[in-house]
Parts: structure tokens; C-alpha cells; sequence
DNA sequence: AAGTGTGAACAAGTTCACAGCC
DNA sequence: GGCTGTGAACTTGTTCACACTT
């Protein structure tokens, strides 16, 4: 097991305990790398490959205990355990996501909402008081969380990171166009649906172009 | 420019795009690889390479015209028009999505919304009317549309695939947990907040790890 | 003097192919 | 016989370094 793992690696092993776990659900008991490549169209050398970093997990001639692999990747990936999260931002998104009832299946759980808006502040959302975001610092020494979502509009991102990293925050999960700036050790994940849409449209508007060179070549065959 | 070019370079086009749209309403008109990889944490070099597969926007000694830049990036990325868009699962999240501002202001109209819930069906949001999801399929014959933004329940998600593709739509933006399957050709993107979460406690659990060790290591010291 | 554009060198990531084990 | 685990071969992607342009 070697100590630098590449982190594309790392970014696959949460799709492959999503795929585990729906095949477990199906009552499946063994699987090879070869029907895991089949349902997320990679290559089952990859897989094999990327489950080498951590360890001998499968059975030649046989394939992988689909229960032992769940168990492996749960402790891997470190969710044999429960993790803190605060969602800063409770507008129509923010609801949204603090709603989301995946979190708490997987072992996240929002202990906390915040908002600037005193209109929010003090309703309840899901059974939880809205707290003001002026507290969140104060907050976060008393009990510390492991996970800050922004929700907030993109002006008021960068100041909720601050505040989130002060507080010993160490992974974020930014909802807002902003590409805020974090301490060193301090995760970021971005959500950004127009980026998205935008490497989309220039394959959309390739495909468009194919399609009228195709016809000009046609008109022009016989 | 070569007829193939890398995904990832077409991924980071929108960042680029949406640095520079920030940099022009700075009012800067020139800038050079250098400070745009300074703002990014990319190499100066990475960002003239992937400008390069596309023509030779820069002028040596001087940096990029802003201007320039943008519109070349956005006829690159097909952003010199507008995107006919639907979003299908008018809950909380499509609720969420749908209204939010950025798609507009960035050139995707939302020209419809649909949901399988009667309570919803016929009700307003944001100034547009519910449709049945039912009636999807004959929608999008009569007016065709680029993209479709999937936010209904996990076990709905493929068949919504499923029409929007036989409808023609080319591009679909998945909110779903649920890995759909698509015809060659469509464009497909997920976003799934757990995946993020899971890939980041990866690190998380490391660095309480290493922390430990070190508490370890410390104390076994003289 | 400054900064692009780009082959060439290098690094990272993927797939092959097969020895080894079940 | 079937499938894993893994070095080696290959492919893809990134960075270097410098000729060239303004």
C-alpha cells in the first residue's frame, strides 16, 4: 500500500460503495471486477487497480464478497462513523440540501442551520431553530463540526469559509460561483450546475456542427 | 488546433470563462497567463496550452485581451446563444434550481417545469405554470429543448431519462443519486453532494490519523 | 523586457497481460 | 476454469524551457 494514492482514485471509491450498496440491496452476495466495470462503464483492470492501493480484498477465480468490500470501503473512506455538518445559507437552496434525507442515511448529520436573514433567524426548518450566522463562530468552539455546506449568495461565501475554517471546519462543500480561498489542509468541493452546463454546451454545439457538415457532405455526394 | 482535445480541457474552459467575466467587470482589459494561474492554482503554461488547442488569442510581451478572451471562449463553448432548458421534479431542490438566477443571467432559459404530483401540477412557480410529466414527451416534439435539469426521487430517474432523450434533448444535468443510462451522444453530468462528502472524509479521517500518530510519536519522546 | 505558443521531457493515470491462487 | 493482483507497457495529461513576437 503505497503512501501517495492518486485522488481520482479517491473520487471513484464513493461511486463504487454506491454501486455496492444498491447490489448488496439486490441480495447479491459475490461480484467480479468485471460486472462492476459492466454498470459504471470503466475498465475492470481499473478497478482491480484502484482496490490494490488498499489492500487484497477479492478472491481469484471467485471475485469480491460484495459485504466484505462495503465493510472495507466504509472504513477506507471513513464512514464507519458519524460526521457534524452545519449549512450555512437557508434560503430556497439551502432548505433544500438541509432537507436532503441522503445526508442522514450516510452518516451526515446537520446539527446546525444558519442564516443572516432575520426573518429566518429563529424559524424552524425540519424540526430545527435557525440560528444567526453571527453566532456560528461562537458556535463552532463549543461544538465542533466536521463539514461546512455553503448556501449563501456568492458575495457572502468567502466570509462563511473564513469563519467555517476559524471554527475548525476542515471540509467544505461550496454551493456558491465563488472560488473561495481555504487554509491549507482544508477540503473544498465545488457545486457549480452552470460549469456544468457550459463544458455541455460546447459538445452540444460540436454535435450541431457535425451534423451540418454531414449534410453539406451529402449534398455534395451524388 | 487538432480534431481531438482533451475533457478536462473543455472542463476547465467555464472556470476560465467565468474568472475572466469577473476580471472584465473589475475593469482590467488585459491579463496574462501568469495572474489567471495565480487566481486558479494552475500553472501559467496549463492555461496557455488549453487556449492553444483552440488558435492563438495572446500577444507575446503583453497577456490577453480580456475582451478578446471572453468572446472567444464563449464561441468555443457555444454561449454566443441561448440554451433551451427544462427542469423535471418540482420539489424543494427543482423548486431550488429552477429559480435560481444564474441560469438566465447566463444564457439557459427555463422554458418549462414538470412534476408527476397532482397538488403541483397546474400550480405557479416563479411566474410559469407546473406541467404533467405526462405530457413531457409531446412537449418536447412540439418545442425542442437542449438540456433537462433531473431533480425528481432516485427511483424515477431513468424513465425520465428515457423521455427526455426520445424527446431529442442532447444534454442531461442528473441531481439524482441514480447513474442513468443514456443513447450515444447525449451529454451526461451528475451532481451528488454525498459522493463530495464521502471523497472529503477520506482526508478528513487521514489527518485526524496523522494527528494521532503525532500525538503518538510526541509523547513516546523524551 | 515581457509573455505567448509549442515541441520535447516528464509525470500521472490507465490498460494489458499474465503469474498465481481459489 | 475463472478471476484477482500487479509489474510493465502504454496512453494521456502536465510542465518545462525557449524561440519568437510585440
Amino acid at each position: 500500500m503505497p503512501l501517495e494514492i492518486p485522488e481520482v482514485v479517491i473520487d471513484r471509491l464513493p461511486v463504487y460503495f454506491r454501486l455496492l450498496s444498491r447490489i448488496a440491496d439486490e441480495g447479491r452476495t459475490v461480484i467480479s471486477s468485471q460486472e462492476l466495470g459492466d454498470e459504471l462503464d470503466v475498465t475492470p483492470a481499473q478497478i482491480r487497480k484502484d482496490l490494490s492501493y488498499f489492500g487484497r480484498f477479492g478472491k481469484q477465480g471467485r471475485g469480491y464478497s460484495v459485504q466484505r468490500l462495503l465493510e472495507e470501503l466504509r472504513l477506507i473512506l471513513g464512514l464507519d462513523r458519524r460526521w457534524a455538518v452545519v449549512v450555512v445559507g437557508i434560503g430556497r437552496l439551502g432548505r433544500a440540501v438541509a432537507s436532503y434525507p441522503g445526508f442522514q442515511s450516510q452518516g451526515f448529520d446537520i446539527i446546525g442551520r444558519y442564516d443572516a436573514d432575520p426573518k429566518l433567524i429563529g424559524s424552524e426548518v425540519d424540526g430545527t431553530l435557525v440560528r444567526d450566522v453571527a453566532e456560528l463562530e461562537e458556535d463552532l468552539k463549543r461544538s465542533p463540526v466536521d463539514i461546512g455546506i455553503v448556501t449563501v449568495t456568492a458575495p457572502h461565501a468567502q466570509e462563511v469559509a473564513d469563519v467555517l475554517t476559524r471554527g475548525g471546519v476542515r471540509a467544505i462543500l461550496n454551493y456558491t460561483p465563488t472560488r473561495m480561498q481555504v487554509p491549507e489542509g482544508v477540503e473544498l468541493k465545488h457545486i457549480n450546475p452552470v460549469i456544468f452546463l457550459q463544458s455541455m454546451t460546447y459538445h452540444l454545439k460540436r454535435r450541431a456542427t457535425e451534423r451540418e457538415d454531414l449534410r453539406g457532405r451529402t449534398s455534395i455526394a451524388p
